[in-house]
RNA sequence: GGCGACAUAGCCAAGUGGUAAGGCGUGGGUCUGCAACACCCUGAUCACCAGUUCAAAUCUGGUUGUCGCCUCCA
């Protein structure tokens, strides 16, 4: 398997630190508001980097964080916490906010199939790590005391800029206006590794440490967070680029300084949606939410797809258009599975062969796109229904694009209800009220009569009828079929 | 100003030295009372310039454009 690699700026050959195994570590979300659709390339895109680890066989760990304090949007004394912000906006208090924007997180998610992380952990429950690391790197020289914070000491490295070869005279500081220097710093890029300095009058979350009652600053949490679980020796580590510059080069400054050795090898950075103006962001433009494009009549699983023809490190424009070309390719996708003859016997020497091609085509730095083309391929290949089922379905737990499920099962989960709707009388469109259903039938029947009387007049008018209460019928070589409009 | 990514048909895109995959749409057709579905057919010399090579979308150098980062951001 191959990935391209943000630290070495080339596509490499990926070998785990232990063969078989995979430590990985995603920065998660700061619950301080609905997660848009942008934020969820990310997860999406790491989702199904994780499902292809486990499909070529690795054994692999997963763990994600939740930013739930010291989020701040600047380092100096301006900076307001995130999760203040958004508790004040919501007049709650910030467990509130965090509770409920996590268990809103992972409900997208799971709308999008994105499998749940091995381990989750909140940012507030580390704190004893925190200030553990934060001593370590006060010992060996790499932290100090400043104003009432402690700060790292980015001139203590040899080379701090990882990803870039920048040098701290040419970068601008404050480029954006709303940013103010912090002038405790020794260097332009130390960072907070502890605010002890009493910013906020109702700060809620604050907790005791050596140097006095204060809370930690953003960067620590996901150095601490992935060694509690992952150890000193991290395999991927995933994120969005726009973390790359300072919250992933300052991961990397502290891990290392603190372990003394090299920490993460692969870094996988997920480029950004956008939209016609530019990079999406949660202040500016429509607030597209999953949620959004559910009022909009999208099945989450469409913006699935819609990532998955592009590449992660593609920058990837949204448009309704673009999304509404997805739709239509995911239905008649879904309608040529589920049209399938599958009778006959799984051929399972042909299925282990597009297992292996797929893991071999989709493993060259996840590509998504390609994956997608194998699944008409196979559609077209002279396999047997039975197979080419089976094969899609495989492939399927990588794409997570539930191709071989009913259409639109939307209530499909554990219901008790019998399995394999919508091979017989065409209902595949989750209209489960037998009263409905009755009346439909009935209709179409009268249909049926007008039709056979060549009264296309009244078997139009039964058809609007029936659009008129949201039913659209088409009628079919296998006969009338019947979703919702 | 510094650093980085990207640039293939109307749109999404594959392609990593040997004469441009796939999907959506468009147009034409088959089917059909009509519509929808399905099926068949239909399109680009790869931002530009120069170089390396028997051979380049693929390598090198340069130019242009778009986007991102440079302490809110996935």
């Amino acid at each position: 398997m191959k990935i391209y690699n943000s630290l070495t700026k080339k596509v490499e050959e990926f070998v785990p630190n232990v063969p078989g195994k995979v430590n990985m570590y995603t920065c998660g979300p700061t619950v301080y508001h609905f997660a848009h659709i942008g934020n969820l390339r990310s997860y999406l895109m790491e989702d199904v980097l994780e499902k292809l680890l486990r499909f070529s066989g690795y054994d692999v760990k997963r763990v994600m964080n939740i930013t739930d304090v010291g989020h701040l949007s600047s380092d100096a004394d301006t900076g307001e916490d995130k999760m203040l912000k958004g508790a004040k906006r919501e007049h709650k208090t910030v467990m509130e906010i965090a509770k409920f924007y996590t268990d809103a997180f992972f409900a997208d998610c799971a709308k999008l199939n994105i499998k749940t992380p091995d381990v989750v952990e909140p940012a507030t429950n580390c704190i004893p790590e925190f200030i553990h690391m934060i001593e370590v790197l006060l010992e060996k020289g790499y932290a100090y005391k400043a104003g009432e914070n402690v700060y790292f000491d980015t001139s203590k490295l040899d080379n701090y800029y990882v990803f870039g070869n920048q040098n701290e005279e040419e970068l601008m500081v404050g480029v954006r206006d709303d940013v103010t220097e912090d002038e405790n710093k020794r260097n332009k890029n130390d960072f907070v590794l502890w605010f002890t300095k009493s910013k906020f009058e109702d700060q809620a979350l604050k907790w005791d440490s050596p140097w006095g009652v204060g809370y930690p600053g953003w960067h620590i949490e996901c150095s601490c967070i992935s060694m509690k679980h992952l150890g000193e020796y991290m395999d991927i580590h995933c994120g969005g680029v726009d973390n790359m510059f300072p919250h992933h080069t300052n991961e990397i400054a502290q891990s290392e300084a603190f372990a003394g050795h090299k920490w993460c090898n692969y870094w996988f950075h997920v480029h950004h949606l956008n939209d016609e103006t530019g990079k999406m962001s949660k202040s500016k433009g429509e607030f597209l939410t999953v949620s959004l494009l559910e009022e909009k009549g999208y099945d989450p699983l469409v913006y699935r797809l819609f990532t998955l023809q592009s590449h992660y490190r593609k920058p990837l424009v949204f448009t309704y258009d673009a999304l509404d070309q997805a739709a239509k390719t995911y239905k008649k996708l879904k309608n040529k599975i589920a049209s399938l003859d599958c009778a006959g016997d799984v051929d399972e020497a042909a299925g282990k062969e597009w297992h292996d091609k797929f893991a071999e085509v989709v493993g060259n730095d996840v590509n998504t796109a390609m994956g997608l083309t194998l699944v008409y391929d196979v559609l077209k290949s002279d396999l047997n229904g039975a197979t080419k089922r089976a094969v899609i379905d495989d492939f399927d737990y990588v794409l997570g694009l539930k191709l071989t499920e009913a259409a639109d099962g939307k209530a499909g989960g554990g219901l008790g209800a019998g399995a394999d709707s919508g091979t017989f009388n065409g209902n595949v469109d989750g209209i489960d009220d037998p009263d409905l259903v009755a009346h439909i039938e009935e209709k179409i029947a009268e249909r049926a009569a007008a039709k056979k009387e060549k009264n296309f007049a009244l078997a139009d008018e039964i058809r609007a009828q029936l659009l008129a209460e949201g039913i659209v019928l088409e009628d079919t070589r296998e006969g009338v079929k019947y979703h919702k409009g």
